[in-house]
RNA sequence: GGCGACGUAGCCAAGUGGUAAGGCAAGGGUCUGCAAAAUCCUCAUUCGUCGGUUCGAUUCCGACCGUCGCCUCCA
């Protein structure tokens, strides 16, 4: 399928703000790292939709024809787990893997197609306190009396590239936590934390402690993507200070660049307010299932809107994603009851080349699926207009449905039969309906339209919908 | 206060220095016994406001108004 050499995208990379053409550091291979969640709960749909935008970036990678090797981190110690952990009354461990369970089932439940790796921070401590040991030996990092170990940012001389965020005398002794006192500089950040009575801790060379946060992504990036790669993403919060740091003590370790290009996911909003947990509105895949909202339309909600544009979660938005997959779900289904005659379709393949060109096209726009989801719908109405002629041919069928399998490897939401059962469990037998629907077609021949509308109805009743067509009646349940 | 993003039809949403993709919804026509589905047509002389640059701006620049995000552990 993608036997030429890749198609060289465009993205808009945080470092730098503007829109660059994308080179791989290695011709034909991209490693990408994201950012992925810390363990002390479920996922909500807006991290969600991070993790989905970071799918829809590798699976486009792919259709470009780069082979990706994507690491996804799981942050499994951190202030919040930890927390958590000692309420439950729970080891680390085992207060932390049913999240990670239940975070990797959401994922498929979405179709989010598995990273290649799922890193755990509490299983990369050797690398992470390898790579602070670098930094105290280079001077940008430095030792305190209690044990733990700061990143020196006056050391560094181009901090804030990222963020653009200029640290200075103004904002500083702002938020000085009070077991952080020891600091040379306010702007420093912990690299290796001293234990505190009652946390998990672990060995060092400075004693016992935990790693700060941002080490871990450092860390374990370079040990699977190497000590430069090519894409790193994450929602926009993290651009700083997590992004920011990494940056600061990845490339001070080693001396070289560190991740290339940086994607930020923007934000998913509710009915226009931030989620948060006093709104209530931090909803969960779960919730969403149970308020009869399928996987299906959710990922196709997220991909409606451009990554780098906040999506207004509205229950209004979500029925009119509803609406366009039926669309095209309804164009599969016509096809399945279309009979081939003939030569090809000379339109119908145009249509189809044109898809895949503007396809290809949008994804290397940055990531462009409101172009992809266009290219999509104007192939739809081609396709609906061949059906409605009966002008599709030999081949005709698989045509379509090899291109529309194509570009869902991309999208993982356009075939019905891919996802759990939708509909509910089904109260009628499927020769049961077509014996309903054979003494309807009788009723009809004899004219009797009130008996054959009596028998749509208990069909109806049953969920069944009707189409009739002048070759026969075509029925699904719906 | 610092940094940044955004404001396009009823709703969602692309986009370009040369006159506005696509989807949902809505209205009308075709098809149908009636539906459903499909299809055809209609649906922004206009892209927050005001200026500037330009032959020409929604697209570039400036100001203003409005919404929002980040500013040390939130995707």
């Amino acid at each position: 399928m993608n036997v030429e050499t890749p198609t060289a995208p465009k993205f808009y990379n945080t470092l730098g703000r503007s829109l660059e053409s994308f080179t791989p550091l290695s011709a034909g291979k991209v490693g990408i790292y994201t950012c992925g969640p810390t363990v002390y709960g479920d996922p909500h749909i807006g991290n969600l939709r991070a993790f989905v935008f970071e799918d829809v970036l590798v699976r486009a990678m792919r259709y470009l024809g780069y082979a990706v090797t994507q690491v996804m981190n799981i942050t499994d110690v951190d202030d919040k787990t930890i927390r958590e952990a000692k309420a439950a009354g729970l080891g680390l461990d085992e207060y932390t893997q049913p999240y990670i369970d239940s975070f990797l089932a959401d994922l498929d439940t979405l179709h989010v197609a598995r990273a290649d790796e799922y890193p755990r921070a509490t299983r990369h401590i050797a690398e992470m306190i390898a790579m602070i040991e670098q930094l105290i030996e280079r001077g940008h990092a430095y030792l305190v009396d209690d044990g733990s170990v700061y990143f020196r940012i006056a050391s560094d001389e181009d901090y804030g590239r990222l963020s653009g965020f200029q640290l200075d005398e103004a904002q500083q002794g702002e938020r000085v936590a009070s077991d952080e006192y020891e600091k040379e500089d306010v702007r420093d950040f912990v690299l290796w934390k001293a234990a505190k009575p009652g946390e998990p801790t672990w060995d060092s060379p400075w004693g016992a402690g935990r790693p700060g946060w941002h080490i871990e992504c450092s860390a374990m990036s370079m040990k699977y993507l190497g000590e430069s790669f090519d894409i790193h993403c994450g929602g926009v919060d993290n651009i700083f200070p997590h992004h920011e740091n990494e940056i600061a003590q990845s490339e001070s370790a080693t001396g070289k660049p560190f991740a290339h290009t940086w994607l930020h996911a923007e934000h998913l909003i509710v009915d226009g307010e931030k989620m948060s947990k006093s709104l209530g509105n931090q909803y969960t895949l779960s919730e969403l299932i149970e308020q009869g909202i399928s996987p299906r339309i959710l990922r196709y909600f997220y991909l409606s809107v451009n990554y780098r544009q906040k999506l207004n979660y509205t229950a209004y938005a979500v029925e009119s994603a509803a609406g366009a997959l039926r669309r095209v779900d309804q164009m599969r289904f016509r096809l399945d009851h279309t009979q081939e005659e003939g030569a090809p379709s000379p339109k119908l393949a145009a249509a189809a080349k044109q898809l895949r060109a503007e396809f290809r096209a949008g994804l290397a726009d940055d990531l462009n699926l409101s172009e992809c989801l266009a290219a999509l719908f104007g192939f739809v109405k081609v396709v609906n207009v061949e059906i409605e002629h009966l002008r599709l041919g030999e081949g005709d069928l698989w045509k379509v449905r090899q291109v529309l399998s194509e570009v869902d490897t991309v999208f993982g939401v356009l075939d019905p039969e891919a996802w759990e059962q939708e509909t509910e469990p089904s109260s009628i037998a499927d020769d049961e309906v077509e014996e309903l629907i054979s003494q309807r077609r009788e009723a009809r021949s004899n004219r009797d339209f009130a008996e054959a509308d009596r028998l749509r109805g208990v069909l109806e009743g049953h969920g069944i919908v009707l189409e009739d067509t002048a070759q026969a009646t075509r029925w699904k349940r719906g």
